[in-house]
DNA sequence: TATCAATCCAAAACCGTTTTTATTGACGAC
DNA sequence: GTCGTCAATAAAAACGGTTTTGGATTGATA
């Protein structure tokens, strides 16, 4: 089924079909009827092949995911992806997924598409401070937009207001009641990490709380270092009665290891996350957490990309959202004061 | 960067260009490391658009999502998505992802992507007892390999032996020493659902255990259900002492409810799930479950389509896999009789 | 020495579109 | 009447590869 059988079919040439099918409005109405009742009759689509060749355009966009270190995928991306999938959906685009297994190989991944000429751009995930594949791209001068910012922010990006989340977070605490707050920190290399601990601090200073540095931990993303964090605060002198955590993993490590230690999760110890994992309201008790709409953001970032390609300013999207606070039920007005904390465990 | 211009630069005609780097041997040593010189310098990659218009084939795999019900996607996916990515990456193929928000618009996709030649071939998942889409694909005669079987199974696929799983999920339970096993079902439309009951059944019967049918009960696959399930079995005259869940979700709503009743999980009732989803090694306690590694699967199915799309018999692409126990502590001897156990429900 | 086969490569055809250029006929203006 | 002008469409030229065809050169063989 080819534009040639079409143009037989209904008397004309193949320009002219691709013409009426393009929205050219320069037939008339009566070839053009004529047309159109050819391609309903033979069910004819295109070849996205040829299309492309000729166009020089795909109609495609790229995202090149962090293949799972052996069995672990990221739950979050998946919903992100399916976020952008809708988005394409709409727009009759499609997605190109591929995996690196490295930060050198996600390069090369990049490049070989971009030269390949398969996508028109690509959303990149998970940046870092400072991304190898945003240089790239910045470089050969890609379309791409970014979920997250990077130490450079010259492009365009979709990205959570971090520091803000944070704030609300010691904030939230603070109106429960807290005044011995403790923060599980991310990676310094990852730029939300950075964002988050200002945030934090920012909060601390608003209530007018002296910043202890005894009480941050700078922690690796999974759940074992949250728990060791957590017990570390927890045995301090004069120990935290809340804690705020930069993921839900963390979070998630810091409740098991202080539950171990008998202790009530939102009565004796207060326990944030941030990310709304569906995991979170699975544990006991419920995380409280700030959540990001994965599936949202991945919709957004889909069509900002689609704006860039079509050529607005890179510069004029630049998106900052906020997260909103997920209320469950590891918080609460702290029951013991720190010292009452000190002495349950000392028990 | 065309292929002219590589000519070009190599004194050559495009069409030698073209046989080297498709290595189709008749050209001089001499000659080729000319070309192959040229292509380095430049840089040169060919255009995949191009290719594809003459080759009639796209290099590319497709795959049809559900679109998460607003929020909710399915962590099984991503893994499975992840496990086709990196299988594709060794093949230098590429994976085209779409997403369909009902079954009608599923078959709709498909067709849309077979009509413009987008993809060779497509990788089907969560089958149903009836699937539509597997008709289309049949009767348009397109390559496609399934994930799980439905009432035809004259195509490729790849499963898991979910009447096996059960079989020895039962056994296992029995060998710990129960006697008295409730069976949270799933579905009847769902192909999967109703091997496991037969799985359920044969380990009853290899046992001598007389089957109960109060004992078995039809569940949607969530939580709530799970859970309303669960309360449900253990307050029959004669409780079961175990409890075997179709999926993993069910499981955890089951836990749930028991843990509310003041039960104590893997001593007083034990629950087992399937799935192998990460969430069961958060909750309390971790799950024992059945793993059937969505990684594995994805890379296997989407080699299974390779096969089938360079002309492999569909019905040599025909896989029965083991899944397997996950043991962790959600399982145990029964502490209790029915009887005792019924006693301690009722103070 | 003429013939034949084998090797290497240039040239041309082709894939199925879109876009550009040419052609045709109708119409209005001078 | 002839000459543009315009609308509508046919015909041809891309797009960037792959594949086919065929020609020139070489070496072996009769």
């Amino acid at each position: 089924m080819t534009i040639e059988d079409v143009a037989r079919l209904a008397g004309v040439a193949k320009g002219t079909v691709s013409r009426v099918l393009n929205n050219y409005g320069d037939t008339s109405a009566e070839t053009r009827d004529r047309i159109l009742q050819a391609v309903e009759r033979l069910e004819y689509q295109p070849s996205a092949a040829a299309r492309k060749l000729k166009r020089g355009r795909v109609d495609t966009l790229g995202i090149v995911l962090p293949a799972g270190q052996g069995e672990h995928a990221d739950p979050f991306l998946s919903e992100f992806l399916d976020g952008i999938a809708q988005a394409l959906d709409l727009s009759d685009r499609d997605l190109l997924v591929t995996t690196a297994h490295s930060d050198e190989h996600a390069v090369t991944v990049h490049d070989r598409l971009i030269r390949s000429r398969k996508v028109d751009g690509f959303i990149v995930t998970r940046t870092q401070g400072d991304d190898p594949r945003i240089g790239l791209l910045l470089q050969r001068g890609f379309p791409f937009v970014a979920h997250g910012r990077t130490k450079e922010t010259d492009f365009a990006w979709y990205d959570v207001d971090n520091e803000r989340a944070f704030l609300d977070a010691v904030r939230h605490v603070v109106a429960l009641g807290h005044r011995r707050i403790g923060f599980l920190g991310g990676p310094v290399r990852m730029n939300f990490a950075i964002q988050r601990k200002a945030g934090y601090r920012r909060g601390l200073a608003e209530a007018g709380i002296a910043h202890d540095p005894a009480l941050e931990i700078a922690c690796e993303l999974n759940e074992m270092s949250g728990a060791e964090a957590a017990r570390t605060l927890v045995h301090l002198d004069e120990p935290p009665t809340a804690l705020v955590c930069v993921t839900d993993t963390l979070a998630i490590g810091a409740i098991e290891a202080l539950r171990a230690l008998g202790l009530a999760i939102g009565r004796d110890v207060t326990v944030i996350g941030y990310d709304g994992l569906p995991v979170g309201a699975y544990i006991d008790p419920p995380l409280t957490t700030f959540s990001q709409s994965a599936h949202a953001a991945g919709a957004r970032a889909a069509q900002m990309l689609i704006d860039v390609i079509e050529g607005v300013d890179p510069l004029e999207r630049q998106e900052l959202v906020r997260a909103d606070l997920v209320k469950r039920a590891s918080d609460g007005p702290p029951e013991k004061t720190p010292k009452e904390l000190k002495e349950s465990l000392a028990r």
